[in-house]
DNA sequence: TAACATTAATGGTATAGACAACTATATTTC
DNA sequence: GAAATATAGTTGTCTATACCATTAATGTTA
């Protein structure tokens, strides 16, 4: 099974050895790996060779180790739920909620001076600013406020409402997102926020605004949006 | 420089230094670090301990490794400035402003129902509760309240409120924290946070919760935050 | 029965050494 | 001068061993 006369190194071939055997199934998840020791007695190979392949795995997150205990098969990775971007649509979906929209405005025109700014682009550039009020159950959530530069991602049609932009541009455009930046701040709704969201002028709001970039780097969309504060919560996890 | 007695392993230790002067500076981009012999002969250490040493900094992309040729720093990754997990000192910091602390508040004592619970720890645990006033440029920034978890942090003197816990924890506990999880909020001003805050009652606040977990995935710390809605905006990047 | 102590097994850290593969430089040879 | 060769220095791989810290099971004692 290892052949130590392989111009491959000895720890890889232990390593794929061990790949292997997960992905066939023969060792599962929570499976107890055989003790470094056995193991480097069975290969008749030295003990550092085995730790030089496992680690490497345990760095993968493909086993994990415990001291004291054992290696184990470590458990598929469990979606970061909320870990990178995600759409309005996908995060209520996320909390059992039915996502819906209210189309406010739809409209092609030349970008404002922030929006030009956050999307890099020349104040006279054409940008589609689309304005909806976001629901969950019907109740409303956020008002928000997009401007998408139209040199990146084309036509898009005034039916959005209803459906996640994010998927629209990626099946139908074939354009990739692949990263984004938020900032958070908290505030107070003013006289618009207020009646779009049927609540009280003076109540707390969180706004959220985040500019999504494409493969290469060039800003497509700034959003801008005011979530309701005493029935919205923001989670995120953040691996290191 | 490097303390052979310590409780921290001599790896850990060689790991930091290199950090260190990369950070300051005395090393920089391209720069070929002394070659491992030399490493291990200068440190009286064996040179697969430096190996183990430069092996997780060439991980995370800290070192270039060329073979036949030596060991480099890396160029500096592309940003993500605020990325993963920063501290209210190194956010500051990062923002160009003077971080500060007053200790309002410093106990052990056994855990609310709160903290308990995202701690994942039984009621009668002893959690040390920390209260600060966080200040940028001396002037009040946000209100804190700090659980935690004594059993995985050990003592923690009752002068921390200068200093990051994390870079405390990290460097005199050899505690390694690795990812957290963050929830936003927007709220009102509530009378205690308005008088540490110096803002009206009433006046918006961003309300930060977060956990942060050890490398074997425990709860060590559950922090809550009030940060002034007028002059604190979270940014944060989100890699696919 | 419950509490404590012992023991064996595990991964974590560290040593000292060896040879291989690769790179750059210096030296020799033509 | 150019090409081949040697040489020294680098990281890559591997060995055999040792002791430590943590864990779980076992045995012992009260």
């Amino acid at each position: 099974m290892i052949d130590k006369n392989s111009p491959l190194p000895i720890y890889y071939q232990i390593q794929e050895m061990i790949r292997k055997k997960i992905e066939t199934g023969e060792w599962n998840p929570g499976d107890m790996l055989p003790s470094e020791r056995i193991f480097s007695e069975d290969f008749d190979v030295s003990r550092m060779t085995v730790r030089q392949a496992v680690t490497e795995l345990a760095n993968e997150g493909v086993l994990m180790r415990e001291k004291g205990k054992g290696t184990f098969v470590a458990e598929p990775k469990i979606e970061q739920p909320l870990q990178g971007l995600t759409s309005f649509t996908e995060d209520m979906k996320a909390r059992g909620l039915e996502p819906g929209s209210t189309l406010i405005q739809y409209q092609l025109r030349t970008a404002p001076r922030k929006a030009a700014e956050a999307l890099q682009i020349k104040p006279e550039t054409k940008v589609y600013e689309i304005k909806r009020v976001r629901l969950a159950d019907d109740v409303p959530m956020a008002y928000e406020t997009t401007f998408i530069n139209r040199e990146l991602a084309g036509d898009i049609p005034e039916d959005v409402e209803n459906r996640s932009i994010y998927s629209f541009l990626e099946q139908e455009k074939g354009v990739k997102i692949v990263d984004g930046e938020q900032t958070f701040e908290a505030s107070l709704a003013n006289t618009e926020e207020a009646e779009r969201l049927a609540i009280e002028e003076g109540a707390p709001v969180l706004l959220i605004q985040r500019i999504t970039y494409l493969e290469d780097g060039s800003p497509l969309e700034y959003v801008k949006s005011a979530y309701r504060g005493d029935r919205y919560k923001f989670t995120i996890n953040m691996p290191r």
